[in-house]
DNA sequence: CACTTTTTTAAACAAATGATTAAAAACTAA
DNA sequence: TTAGTTTTTAATCATTTGTTTAAAAAAGTG
């Protein structure tokens, strides 16, 4: 049973994801990716000509895999609001558990440089002229939900989601649970969120 | 009226702070931090011995900062559960509108070092034997919590509060919104988030 | 002042690191 | 097979970067 053969490309970009979400783009080391992906050094030069070039490839694949899947999810019209934060909560806790480090990655590369790949995926705009944001727009004149600035709930919906895996290291090393425990917590959340924020969304 | 100069190590400490905090520890680099601090850079060395060192010394000045303010909050016998949960939201959103990117210094500096400093401050370990948990643990009991895992109640709380500091480089960067207008919504957070807490420490 | 200690500076060092080169090896097509 | 192309390798280069050195300047001391 011939097992398919990775090609050195692959290998290179599969070394330079787990490398660069590891230390970011200043500690990463050109040495380590070859070394991981089993690769002469100068072969990464031969593909992707040089560090920050693979970096890029690698950021705009990372943003594409946490902005792509969100996008059909509110622009779903069939769905009301409230199953919208159920599909988008489950949807993010299912692709970080098995990703854990890219929000990490990603806040850290935004915050070095702001304007760099935003643009490129342009995501967040997209929500902002989703269908969903529409409905959330209209509930709001309707009453249903308090006036407040739809950003907190922006912050609150993602922040819930998303935070437990920036603070995992922390929380890890602080309580000593264990990633099992863990990971059952984050499943838990899955239910959990879409009542809290529910709840948050009747306060004025 | 004489300016009192500031001593050359404090400069040094305060361009430190700066640099790592932007950079962190590999993005850092001790010619800038000299630059920075108007100095030549052997005296870097002179008065810290290393990068490494001075690394440390700003970080765990960093941990003192973030950790050291809210143990007496937690532990105040004299507050209920909910006039600390004030106390403290209020607490950091002060503390972190003047230093807005400690909470992603401290998190990357625990992902690359999760044991490192965490022992030295050992401020998590405090907040489990606190006056404030004891209340919590009470409350669960009496029913008056649901009893759901307390770590969802922390994460909750904190990620609330530190979320938005984490993420205003990439809300800023996608919503264009100005500083002045993130800090009136930071402050609003002060009332909500006490009021969405306690909204959620109904669901069960 | 004379002397010692502390602080500061310019220069250099050594190691690390991203990138390149030139040749070898593997592969492809006629 | 053979000639040409692509891929891989070992070696080297050039720069960056943390650190050290030795001397000068400044500050402190009796």
């Amino acid at each position: 049973m011939a097992v398919k053969e990775k090609d050195t490309e692959q290998k290179i970009k599969d070394a330079a994801r787990t490398i660069f979400q590891e230390k970011g783009f200043a500690g990463a080391r050109t040495r380590d990716i070859a070394e991981k992906a089993g690769i002469n050094l100068a072969l990464l030069n031969y593909y992707f000509r040089s560090k920050q070039k693979l970096y890029d490839i690698i950021m705009t694949e990372t943003m594409q895999t946490f902005f792509g899947g969100v996008i059909k999810i509110l622009n779903d019209e069939q769905t009301s609001i409230e199953e919208k934060i159920e599909a988008f909560v489950t949807h993010y806790i299912d692709l970080l558990s098995g990703n854990a480090n890219i929000p990490h990655f990603i806040l850290s590369n935004v915050r070095e440089d702001p304007e760099g790949y935003l643009e490129k995926i342009g995501a967040l705009q997209k929500a902002k002229h989703s269908f969903f944001f529409q409905q959330f727009i209209q509930a709001s004149m309707e009453g249903k939900i308090p006036p407040i600035n739809p950003i907190h709930f922006i912050l609150n919906l993602i922040g819930l989601v998303v935070f437990p895996f920036l603070a995992k290291p922390m929380i890890a090393a602080s309580t000593g649970i264990s990633d099992q425990q863990y990971a059952d917590m984050l499943e838990e959340r899955k239910r959990l969120i879409p009542l809290w924020v529910n709840e948050m969304l009747k306060v004025k």
